[in-house]
DNA sequence: ACGGAGATCTTCT
DNA sequence: GAAGATCTCCGTT
């Protein structure tokens, strides 16, 4: 079952709470290749200074604004594609960075994709898992509550506040604060091999 | 295991 | 013109 907008549609933190367990899916030439989100990070307001919303509208970030559910690609130190889900109502700058997957579908070609690498470190950046699944600039704003684009979510299993892990967003200036908040901004299943940053 | 530096280029100041 | 929601390679321990 894919996620629908109405899924998208909460606080970022808390879409990124819920993602833990789902399954995102790319097909590739009518394969699936997908695999199970075990990390993600949360990025949410104007006041956020760790966000590309912080400084109003441009035209890399205007995904953000728009309807939840849709997917946010950029190109980051030149080289690495992230991808972000849109989230909260239209208006509200806020997404959420999918910074690790444990592979799941289409092993053949995230092998073939991350060739000579270990296993261990297929997927477990943001910056990896886009090359893993073959993500990159095409998918920006693709609308991820349907099919038609190729990439979508799905329901997965439910990870109990037990094994779920919080802590401060990774890779920040270290000037940039965080901002209070009674959710927490990163989220990941604790001890899965395949988060990006162990602590 | 850990640390530092280079790669590479778009975006916004 | 500088920094950036990162990764890889190469060095030393």
């Amino acid at each position: 079952m894919i996620l629908d907008r109405e899924f998208y549609s909460a606080h970022a933190t808390e879409v990124a709470r819920r993602l833990l367990g789902t399954t995102l899916v790319h097909l590739v030439d009518g394969q699936r290749v997908s695999g199970k989100i075990v990390e993600t990070e949360a990025y949410s307001g104007l006041n956020d200074l760790a966000s590309h919303g912080r400084a109003g509208k441009t035209p890399r970030n205007l995904p953000m604004w728009e309807a939840a559910g849709h997917a946010y690609v950029y190109l980051i130190y030149g080289m690495y594609w992230l991808l972000n889900v849109t989230c909260e109502p239209v208006g509200q700058p806020a997404a959420v960075l999918i910074r690790a997957i444990e592979p799941c579908e289409g092993l053949d070609i995230i092998a073939k994709n991350r060739s000579g690498r270990h296993q261990r470190e297929w997927t477990n950046g943001p910056g990896r898992l886009t090359l893993a699944m073959g993500i990159d600039a095409s998918h920006n704003r693709c609308d991820m509550t349907s099919t038609a684009g190729g990439l979508w979510i799905e329901q997965g299993i439910s990870i109990p506040d037990a094994q779920v892990s919080t802590g401060p967003r990774v890779g920040l200036g270290k000037h940039v604060k965080e901002p209070w908040l009674s959710m927490p901004w990163r989220w990941w299943i604790t001890d899965h091999p395949c988060v990006s940053v162990a602590r």
